[in-house]
DNA sequence: CGTTCAACCTGGGCGC
DNA sequence: TGCGCCCAGGTTGAAC
């Protein structure tokens, strides 16, 4: 259970918390956490109901450097929430969110508050189980670019940039294509691409790029980088047929692939009579 | 509907 | 060494 939480400001701008700080902690402290689960990108901790209220889930937003860490934080400057936890017959422990650029975000919410957070409006099926359907379901008729696309957590929740260039990359798929131009066996491609890549990086724990990047919450460092083809790969010849990989930016993020053998379908020849 | 831009932040790496 | 850029596993809202 939750013996003390806190949010240390140190001088940085507050992590995004709702509600404020005070509030969480007063209804933070004393609770008992239920379970732990993941919705995409997303990390909510059920916590038992207590008293009269319901029962409510501490939403963990991680975004570009969030970590939830049981270890020491590689810095005391970025702390961002600290809770020290206890159980039965155990050391107390802490579960700390340590976030060097402050982008991530941390909710307290109520069933309804949940449903909004984690639900289909916001999060689509996830992306180690995708299927085909869900995909061409969703995206099948969108003009975007399908790099674009597979970012749209509504679409399909936990592809994030790497991925989306790696998953592109293992279905031989161009970045750039539209969407509503791919055929169907694309789209199995993309899907089939999607559940290998995200299930490989989950066994890899993740790609760590320097030291600012995923580590798990005991601060281990991931090993998918070493299993990137293109993504940050400019340059660099392409593992499929050797062609110098290309980065571009689409909706201001880069984009990294082959530009020759990643299939992009022709533009529709007008045709005559 | 889709794209672009800005904003939220800190910090590493680079060229001059 | 310092400074000004560019870049970074993300999300959101406004403007066109």
């Amino acid at each position: 259970w939750i013996t003390g939480a806190s949010f240390p400001v140190r001088g940085v701008r507050p992590l995004s918390l709702s509600p404020g700080r005070t509030a969480l902690r007063r209804r933070l402290e004393g609770r008992t956490l239920a379970a732990v689960t993941r919705f995409g990108k997303r990390v909510a901790v059920e916590l038992e109901p207590e008293g009269r209220r319901s029962r409510e889930w501490l939403v963990v937003e991680p975004r570009m450097t969030g970590q939830l860490l049981v270890t020491d934080p590689p810095t005391e400057a970025h702390v961002r929430m600290i809770l020290e936890l206890e159980a039965a017959r155990r050391p107390p422990r802490r579960l700390l969110f340590w976030d060097r650029r402050g982008l991530g975000t941390i909710r307290l919410l109520d069933e309804r508050g949940l449903a909004a957070a984690l639900g289909p409006a916001t999060l689509g099926p996830d992306g180690l189980s995708i299927g085909a359907d869900d995909l061409r379901k969703h995206l099948g008729r969108s003009r975007r670019a399908v790099k674009v696309a597979l970012l749209d957590q509504r679409a399909v929740a936990g592809i994030g940039n790497i991925y989306a260039a790696e998953i592109l990359h293992r279905a031989a798929i161009d970045p750039r294509a539209a969407c509503r131009r791919l055929p169907p066996a694309a789209w199995e491609a993309i899907a089939a691409a999607t559940r290998s890549i995200l299930a490989e990086a989950v066994e890899c724990e993740g790609s760590t790029i320097g030291d600012a990047t995923y580590k798990t919450a005991d601060s281990r460092s991931g090993s998918f980088q070493d299993r990137h083809r293109v993504y940050g790969k400019t340059g660099k010849p392409c593992s499929t047929c050797g062609t110098p990989i290309v980065r571009c930016v689409q909706g201001q993020r880069s984009t990294f692939y082959c530009p020759a053998c990643q299939w992009q379908p022709r533009r529709r020849c007008s045709r005559l009579s």
